[in-house]
DNA sequence: TAAATTTATTTAGCTTGCTCATCATATGCA
DNA sequence: TGCATATGATGAGCAAGCTAAATAAATTTA
């Protein structure tokens, strides 16, 4: 009879997505009360910090295409967190700016974060959360260079 | 004046759902010429190991909701992946069986995915890399048990 | 047995994200 | 200057998730 061939449970398995689609779904439901979704809060985070941001310049910081922050901003604007100016020096850009709506759900943002963190991270010792972040870290940076190999 | 408050570049920030996107990208091209997609292939590889499985039971092991293994399903059996067959004992239920097509595909599945994970891991030493999906895989059962009690 | 509850699947509708293609505007080079 | 190329935004269309709600069938309970 030939080798037995126990298929292994697997390797990696789809554990990056669990934990990035479980991490949504929390996340998702804290902010719902306040019409809010994980992704729009990532971008307010940021437009908060940097005001008047180019579309392109958001997509950049979210490392998502800039197509995609088009409906994105669609809907903020929708929901009144956002808005359009135009750019005085390029007639095909358009500045995002936060309005004190976003502002004033800065804090609500921010605990979400630490409370999807919370549960996260529960019974995990700091010093190897600290490492594996790092390994992340280094994952991250890896992909997206692979990412940038793939057309240029 | 105020104690100064710089704000910190977000802590965690979206490097979950970074790496689940980035790596789900790559993963896809390499797919793609095969007509399958990375959630596809996860799902015909859990499939191609347990014959006439349910959907709900399909979900249960994918970790998604069973709403969603219906459409996924429905993409499977148009492009000829997967077939439904009734079940004689419970009306309500489908089987779920693999087809010889997709038996062919297993390979290319599974070298997608050391491709991936070459590219993700490319640098890092073993035993970080090891540590670190051990406290990825604490994550996930943290989170997973965060979900379980939202509504029980 | 009849009614109430649970379970398996699906439909409807939303969000996020992608690729491919288009349009308008800037910019660079001959 | 004038054309070629690059860039910013968007539209069309698809995939994969979700929640909420519907339907049908099985199971449990009164």
């Amino acid at each position: 009879m030939t080798a037995m061939h126990i298929t292994p449970p697997v390797k990696g398995g789809p554990i990056f997505q669990e934990i990035a689609r479980f991490r949504g779904i929390l996340f998702d439901a804290l902010l719902r009360p306040h019409n809010l979704t994980m992704a729009q809060g990532w971008a307010l985070s940021l437009l908060m910090r940097e005001e008047g941001l180019r579309q392109a310049d958001l997509a950049d910081r979210l490392n998502i295409a800039t197509v995609t922050t088009s409906k994105l901003i669609d809907r903020l604007e929708a929901r009144g967190f956002v808005q359009r100016r135009a750019d005085p020096d390029d007639r095909r850009t358009n500045r995002i700016y936060a309005t004190d709506s976003a502002r004033s759900l800065f804090d609500t943002i921010t605990s979400a974060r630490r409370e999807v963190d919370a549960m996260a991270n529960a019974g995990i010792d700091a010093d190897q959360l600290e490492a594996a972040m790092t390994v992340l870290d280094q994952m991250r940076r890896n992909l997206k260079a692979a990412l940038g190999d793939r057309d240029d």
